[in-house]
DNA sequence: GCATAACACCTAGTATCACTATGCACAATA
DNA sequence: TATTGTGCATAGTGATACTAGGTGTTATGC
């Protein structure tokens, strides 16, 4: 059965702090972002994407705030907070820890 | 409340494939072995490297052989099957294909 | 001698979380 | 007109690593 890949779970987080330091950006234009700037590989699901932005806003490492376009329609910004920033260097520091011990035993493609 | 490392979920698998392609041995030894090499990061609970090792011998990518020590006492020794060869084959491109695309997004540490 | 840690296996129950599937609403395109 | 894209959202499911507990033996520390 194997998921397509276990791996991303817990990455999400991350990644999700990742573009939003950089710009205040909307739900949707998240999961773009994320696929462009990873070639193709991360395509999130909106099921996956707006769950996981809840959950930042409500732990306060993220702040979401409603914008009405000239059309009327509505889009949810998000953008980082303090909190969040101290997160998001705590998550790289993890995920070099972590990268460094998979690599230790990966690695080893002996041959 | 940020599990200590999600990242961790989803490479159990390829890690325990990864000792037990090198040699035959068993659960406890594994768990070492693994807390060893990574120089202390990982370190599996037998809660979680049990049911782990089940489920690999059930998929059928290694074999579980008891084995009885001079004193008496049992081991389970496993090793890897030839179908298990192939998913750490494929497991291991998994790995580089998401280490590839996560670096991608995380990396821009600017600065 | 006795208690603790280490060895070596196991399972049940829980929480998390990414997924599928679905819904709403509007715009643009075919 | 029908489909695709935009943009948000939730309910339900399955996988999985965890906590917490159990069994029994051997080695170490006090």
């Amino acid at each position: 059965m194997a998921k397509k890949n276990e791996l991303i779970k817990g990455s999400i987080d991350s990644l999700l702090l990742c573009v939003i330091v950089q710009q205040p950006i909307y739900g949707y234009q998240i999961i773009k972002e994320l696929e462009k700037r990873s070639q193709g590989y991360f395509k999130f699901k909106e099921g996956t994407l707006y769950p996981a932005l809840h959950r930042l806003e409500k732990a306060g490492l993220i702040r979401g705030e409603w914008q009405t376009l000239p059309n009327g329609r509505q889009r949810r910004y998000y953008h980082i907070t303090e909190n969040g920033l101290n997160i998001l260097a705590a998550k790289r520091g993890q995920w070099l820890d972590f990268l460094t011990a998979m690599n230790l035993i990966i690695q080893p493609v002996p041959k």
